[in-house]
RNA sequence: CGGGGAGUAGCGCAGCCUGGUUAGCGCACAGCGUUCGGGACGCUGGGGUCGGGGGUUCGAAUCCCCCCUCCCCGACCA
């Protein structure tokens, strides 16, 4: 974007410098704030705000399907982790103790919670007894702790928010059948609320969640060519009943273990939304959870107190009646040029300016901020055209992402122009991959790139050979350098 | 956790090397006036334990040591 056209000049340009782009958007536009200890992050009110959005959008997903919400403790003896050493293995480097209650030093010390499994699989322990009492399908919205030692504001946090969902089967069927579905309802929640394309696939036994049978992801390609996960559902098997003895008579009136599941997704999303819509003038949100959907901004001109404020003040009640989110800025200290680029900065979708003249003619002017294009409308089908464009907006963000991640997302047949595209290009690599573990370690040291999942549906049916080792390829990988 | 960089008014920075008036600039902020359809202008004004602690010195933003926090690049992760 040429500089002349670039609104917002008082942040580093996210074409020249992505990273420190997304750090000064996140501050400037008031999302989040960091806290004074190391790692940690406030999530101001438009950040949490949208945070609630996606609780308010999801959780109804995740009722509608059969689940409910239910709090488990944030502290977890270390009796109870230890038990099971594969997965705490897996978390040992990141999980934070508490040592002391007050001055007294406890006798055992308690995990603040990295995941719940542990806490939630004891107390299926004493729940479950029949097949009768199958499936059990709980959600957690909750708070975590991981002790990360590269922290970015969103995208990896030492505390984060997140929703956990923790089944229990009678069946692998089932469990398998619960683990898949979610993955889809998270495709479809992060595709037309959140506006991002994702691919959805099975992770690698290297990148698997430890303690899961089979882990499976979504995953996204933000704008600067990085992939992001952005939600996982794994298939536990009866790992975990195992360890905290979750058995159940079955239906031949023998002892089963149960078979689990577990997933979830985290205010990481908010990062990818950022990361995916936002260009040089700063954030760009879909309307779908955005913070403010519509900003109203008045001319303020001549006597505009009297002429134009009360249309506007009309026009703000009306949008609010038919349920949007509205802002009315009607500031005197800031000029209308001052505020179109603010609220442009901070993702407003849809702004409406009003003036002198618009009034004089019953009309309105539309802004979309995804394409900057204005519209004047009749005040009399302000309604209906507000919804029309509101929509187009967010299918618009959504085809401008989908159209970047198709672009970015290449077939390669050797290892040289595989190592050539993530060198110049980033994105999402689709090629043939043998399956073995030492081939994805070498792509991994030699190019930084992971196996961001084994996509669930392929284009084409043949998989090329390895593109590492030249021996047949056994699964069709995409390979990506990742947050 | 390793390597590199940084922390001075709300934000962005200068001053530090070579210690010495009252620590400075731009933006932001406050008051008044003129303005207002894409980040207006003039005048006046307020705001600082120089990240924290210790040391050296007659004297420290400046020199030395420790700690905290952030950023970038590498090893581990939603």
């Amino acid at each position: 974007m040429a500089e002349d056209e670039r609104l917002v000049k008082k942040i580093a340009a996210k074409s020249e410098d992505f990273s420190r782009w997304y750090l000064e958007i996140i501050r400037r536009a008031e999302l989040a704030d960091y806290a004074p200890m190391k790692g940690m992050m406030v999530i101001r009110p438009d950040g949490y705000s949208i945070w609630e959005n996606i609780q308010r959008l999801l959780d109804g997903r995740i009722k509608d399907s059969g689940h409910v919400n239910a709090y488990f403790p944030l502290f977890i003896p270390e009796s109870f982790l230890r038990k099971e050493m594969e997965h705490l293995k897996g978390f040992a480097p990141e999980v934070a103790w508490v040592t002391h209650g007050g001055q007294e030093e406890l006798e055992e010390r308690l995990a603040v919670r990295p995941t719940s499994e542990a806490v939630i699989g004891s107390m299926y322990a004493k729940w479950i007894h029949s097949y009768r009492d199958l499936p059990v399908l709980i959600n957690q919205w909750a708070n975590i702790v991981r002790w990360e030692k590269v922290t970015r504001p969103f995208l990896r946090t030492t505390e984060f928010l997140w929703q956990e969902g923790h089944t229990a089967h009678e069946t692998f069927d089932q469990a398998q059948d619960e683990t898949i579905k979610i993955l889809y309802l998270y495709k479809e929640f992060v595709e037309s609320e959140l506006a991002i394309p994702v691919v959805e696939g099975r992770k690698t036994p290297r990148e698997k969640f430890a303690g899961a049978m089979e882990t499976y992801a979504i995953e996204a390609l933000m704008s600067d060519g990085k992939a992001l996960q952005m939600g996982t559902s794994h298939n536990l098997g009866q790992h975990f009943s195992k360890v905290f003895d979750i058995r159940f008579e079955d239906r031949e009136q023998k002892r089963q273990y149960v078979w689990q599941t577990s997933w979830g997704v985290s205010t990481r999303l908010i990062g990818a939304l950022v990361m995916t819509h936002g260009d040089d003038s700063g954030l760009r949100f879909p309307p779908q959870v955005a913070p403010v959907q519509i900003v109203i901004v008045p001319i303020s001109i001549g006597n505009w107190k009297e002429n134009v404020l009360p249309v506007a003040v009309s026009v703000e009640k009306d949008l609010r009646r038919a349920g949007w989110r509205v802002r009315l800025d009607a500031r005197e200290e800031f000029t209308p040029g001052w505020k179109f680029s603010e609220w442009e900065m901070r993702g407003v979708p849809l702004r409406i300016e009003i003036g002198p003249r618009d009034v004089k003619e019953n009309r309105a002017v539309l802004v979309r901020r995804d394409v900057r294009k204005k519209d004047s409308v009749d005040l009399g089908e302000l309604i209906s055209r507000v919804k029309g464009t509101l929509r187009e907006i967010q299918a618009s963000l959504f085809d401008q992402a989908l159209r970047f991640q198709r672009e970015n997302t290449r077939t390669v047949s050797d290892y040289d122009e595989f190592k050539e595209v993530i060198e110049s290009k980033r994105g999402f690599i689709s090629c043939g991959w043998c399956g073995d573990e030492s081939c994805e370690a070498r792509i991994k040291e030699e190019t930084m790139a992971t196996v961001r999942v084994i996509p669930l549906k392929r284009d084409r049916e043949d998989i090329g050979p390895c593109v590492c080792c030249r021996k047949p390829g056994r699964e069709s990988a995409l390979f990506a350098r990742a947050y």
